[in-house]
DNA sequence: GCCAACGTTGGC
DNA sequence: GCCAACGTTGGC
């Protein structure tokens, strides 16, 4: 048990605060779009290449964007229900999260009346395209690397549209996407 | 088009 | 709070 009475006096002015800023590693993530209704080629011709990932109705999907997602972040760009579904590019997080507009907009498909301005339940995040894959890296030649075993994208049943994804992972994707 | 795997909804 | 029914996702 510590004594606290016989503790040594300290002085608070010699334990100065000081602001630090700890650098957080960058973190990696893929995004599914159905490349009928936006592709990374859609993205492309964005204005600025950039584009807000609205639409996202999922709560764990939505959470990672909320709350893990950081500007500076890279993100695999899959194409899903693709005649071959398969990982077409990289973009990288340009905004954090805020409040969805197609839930807040009430002539939207995606409008939620429980979404409100201030307090919105659905998020966004702002995509910049920065690598366009010459061809996407099939889905069924990620299977293939036993480096993607645990990849969550490759999980029987695995419907989650935003998911993170381990530096080595995304490196491994990057790769097999730099060679085509 | 099929269907597995979820997530959501709503009755009780 | 349980759970069956239903809707959606998305690979194949």
């Amino acid at each position: 048990v510590r004594n606290f009475r016989d503790a040594p006096r300290r002085d608070k002015r010699q334990l100065p605060i000081t602001r630090t800023t700890i650098p957080m590693p960058r973190r990696y993530w893929l995004v599914k779009s159905e490349p009928e209704v936006f592709s990374f080629d859609d993205l492309l011709r964005s204005p600025g290449q950039a584009t807000s990932w609205d639409g996202v109705r999922n709560y764990q999907a939505r959470n990672f964007m909320r709350d893990d997602m950081r500007a500076g972040d890279l993100v695999l760009f899959h194409h899903s229900s693709a005649k071959p579904p398969g990982v077409a590019g990289v973009a990288e997080v340009v905004r954090e999260a805020y409040g969805d507009p197609t839930a807040l907009d009430p002539s939207s498909p995606g409008h939620d009346p429980k979404s409100t301005p201030a307090e919105p339940i659905w998020v966004s995040v702002e995509l910049k395209a920065v690598e366009r894959f010459a061809e996407p890296v099939p889905l069924a030649e990620l299977r293939e690397q036993p480096a993607l075993a645990g990849m969550e994208l490759l999980r029987r049943g695995s419907r989650l549209s935003v998911q993170p994804v381990t530096a080595a992972e995304f490196k491994v994707v990057r790769k097999l996407g730099a060679r085509r």
